[in-house]
DNA sequence: TTAAAGTAGATGCAAACGCATAGAACTCGA
DNA sequence: TCGAGTTCTATGCGTTTGCATCTACTTTAA
């Protein structure tokens, strides 16, 4: 916890942020990954926040022209959420210097430990239940 | 970053928090690990809070009589943060709970893996400055 | 078929956050 | 020794968060 402390602190002073808090930058990218509309309850999973949060950080992403939120014709309840044109562009422009930084911190790392923390953390996210 | 956020979430779940928040309890820890009274820029950099929201929330555990604020001698704008007995006690009953927690989170990874975590956080937690 | 229970996401509201900045104390060179 | 620059913490203010709850839809079972 110390590490991700240390390591978040470092990634949110790199200036390339633009005008995204990292929380926002965070729904980018995990819906430029899992490509295909998410749910909203999928991408409460990868994010941080509580689901109210996430909810109205939806709102502001849409507004904002980012993400697109249709509901879901086979449960109408639910929604599905996808980046809009500019919303990848934004990522991606981000996501550049971003991935950079996260390569420099993690240049202490041998190729080995890189592979173990691989590892390691799969595993550790696997562990969903109690 | 995905295996850090589904453990706090496991974390956060669990009902051992009393009426701390996760992020009190982090200021309280880290407090108790440091013996002798500890500046706020010190603190700052094991919590993941900026430095005014950290100020806020010392004011509020010291209000709740959890936390002592004493002003520096040597650096007379400095502060001095420490744990009142309560809120030491309060600590340890916090902590114990949630350490159980920690321990059967990380029971998933074998002693080697365990081993390999520590190095290779403890190295990302030193590369402190870019 | 239909009422009860369950699930997905949205909203009201008070509390907490981050950014910018202020204030007070220290440091260092002229 | 005095003023410019720096460091440490606090505060004003608008935004975002979490908790509790709500609405709308789906599922279950009688």
């Amino acid at each position: 916890m110390r590490a991700y402390a240390v390591l978040m602190k470092q990634f949110n002073a790199e200036d390339v942020w633009g005008d995204l808090t990292m929380r926002e930058y965070d729904v980018l990218y995990t819906l430029s990954k899992c490509d295909g509309p998410l749910r909203m309850s999928e991408l409460n999973r990868h994010v941080l926040l509580s689901q109210p949060a996430l909810s109205r950080m939806v709102d502001r992403l849409v507004d904002r022209g980012l993400v697109e939120r249709c509901t879901d014709p086979g449960d109408r309840r639910g929604v599905r959420l996808s980046l809009t044109p500019e919303g990848r562009k934004t990522q991606r422009e981000i996501g550049r210097p971003h991935a950079r930084s996260v390569t420099r911190a993690l240049n202490v790392l041998t190729p080995e430990e890189l592979e173990q923390l691989a590892v390691i953390t799969a595993k550790l996210a696997g562990n969903e239940e109690k």
